[in-house]
DNA sequence: GCTATTTGACCCTA
DNA sequence: TAGGGTCAAATAGC
C-alpha cells in the first residue's frame, strides 16, 4: 500500500511535466498549480461532505475545506495582481472570445450536403477557437466526474495515439447563468495501485476557465454525491447524472486502513502579511472508513498540487498509521 | 414530452 | 492538412 500510494502521488506530479518550484518571476506557474489545488479540494469536498452529511462535524468539515479554498483564491488574487502589473491583459482568451454561432441550416432529413452549405454560404460561420493551454488545470483522478460541479456532456472523440476517447463537458449552467467552465475527461492507459491493492483506472480531467455559476461549491449550493456513487472504475463518458448505471465503490480488502487515524494538517499563509492561515487537522479522522481510500489520495494530490510552491505550506501526514 | 447523451459533421489552429 | 474542439440532429432514458 505504501509503495503503491507513492506511485500514485509520482503520477500527479508528472500531470503537466512540471514539479519544479515556481521559477524566476513567471508565476503562471504557481498560479496554475493553486487552481489545481483547488480543483483537488473541491474534489475533496464532493466526497467528504455527502459522506459527513448526516454527521456534525460535516459543518466543521465544510468550514475547513472552505477556507482553504478561500486561502488559495487570495492566493490567486494576490498573484493575478502581481501578473497583471507585469504584462498587459493579454488573453483571457477562450472564454471571452465570442463565438459565432451558425444559424441551423439542415433541412428536415437531417444533415445538409456540403452543396447546400455552399449555396447557402451567405450564412454566419461557426468559429471554433483552439483553446490556449494556458488557461487549463489538469490533475489525474480515480474520480473524475465528482469535483462539485455539475457538467453536461457535449461530445466525445477518439484522439490520436490513444486508447481511450477524450469526453468534453461543460457546465450545467452555462445557459442559466453564463457559466463558460468546461472540462475535458480522459482515460489514462496506465493504471495506479490504490491502497487496497487493487489497480484502479485513473483519467486525467483537464479544466477550462472559471466556473461563474453560483450553483457550484463556491455558492455552498453542493452537489450531492452518495458515497455509494463514488467509483473508479467508470468510464469517461459515463456521467455524474449517470450515476444508476456507477459502478459500487471499489472493494476494500484486508489491508485496508479500517478506521486508522490518517493525521493531516494543513497550515498555509498567503497573504503578504500572513494574516490568512487556516489548519484544518485531523480532517480524516471524521470520515467513515469506506472513504479512507479514495480521500487519502484526493488529499496527497492536493498535496503534490501545492508542494511545488513557495508558499508556506506545511502537509504533516501521519505515516505509520497512513501505510499499513 | 422533456432532458441528457451520442455521434458525425463542421471548422479552427498548429 | 491533420488533429482536436464544438455544434446540433438523432437517439435513449426517464
Amino acid at each position: 500500500m505504501k509503495q503503491s500510494s507513492k506511485r500514485y502521488l509520482a503520477s500527479v506530479c508528472d500531470t503537466d511535466g512540471q514539479c519544479s518550484p515556481t521559477h524566476g518571476c513567471d508565476h503562471k506557474p504557481a498560479l496554475r498549480e493553486i487552481a489545481r489545488g483547488q480543483c483537488l479540494v473541491t474534489q475533496l469536498r464532493a466526497i467528504v461532505l455527502p459522506a459527513l452529511q448526516a454527521d456534525e462535524r460535516g459543518d466543521l468539515a465544510a468550514q475547513m475545506l472552505e477556507g482553504i479554498l478561500d486561502c488559495s483564491r487570495k492566493a490567486m488574487s494576490e498573484l493575478q495582481l502581481l501578473l497583471s502589473c507585469e504584462a498587459p491583459d493579454e488573453d483571457h482568451a477562450v472564454d471571452d472570445k465570442s463565438r459565432v454561432r451558425k444559424i441551423s441550416c439542415s433541412d428536415h432529413d437531417g444533415r445538409s450536403s456540403k452543396a447546400a452549405e455552399n449555396k447557402k454560404n451567405a450564412k454566419p460561420l461557426r468559429q471554433h477557437k483552439r483553446r490556449r493551454f494556458d488557461d487549463s488545470v489538469s490533475l489525474e483522478t480515480p474520480v473524475p466526474h465528482y469535483d462539485g460541479h455539475q457538467w453536461r456532456k457535449y461530445g466525445q472523440k477518439h484522439i490520436n495515439n490513444s486508447k481511450h476517447p477524450r469526453s468534453y463537458y461543460r457546465c450545467t449552467y452555462r445557459q442559466e447563468e453564463k457559466c463558460k467552465a468546461t472540462k475535458t475527461v480522459q482515460q489514462r492507459e496506465d493504471r495506479y495501485a490504490s491502497s487496497n491493492g487493487d489497480h484502479s483506472v485513473m483519467y486525467t480531467v483537464v479544466y477550462y476557465g472559471q466556473h461563474t455559476c453560483c450553483k457550484g461549491p463556491a455558492g455552498h449550493d453542493h452537489v450531492v454525491v452518495e458515497p455509494s456513487q463514488i467509483s473508479t472504475t467508470e468510464s469517461p463518458s459515463q456521467s455524474q447524472s449517470s450515476s444508476s448505471d456507477a459502478p459500487p465503490p471499489p472493494a476494500h480488502g484486508d489491508n485496508n486502513i479500517h478506521g486508522n487515524n490518517v493525521s493531516v494538517t494543513c497550515s498555509l499563509v498567503v497573504t503578504e502579511d500572513g494574516q490568512a492561515s487556516m489548519d484544518s487537522n485531523k480532517l480524516l479522522d471524521m470520515l467513515p472508513e469506506a472513504d479512507d481510500d479514495l480521500t487519502t489520495d484526493v488529499l496527497f494530490d492536493m498535496a503534490a498540487a501545492y508542494a511545488p510552491l513557495d508558499l508556506d505550506i506545511n502537509w504533516e501526514i501521519d505515516a505509520d498509521t497512513l501505510w499499513l
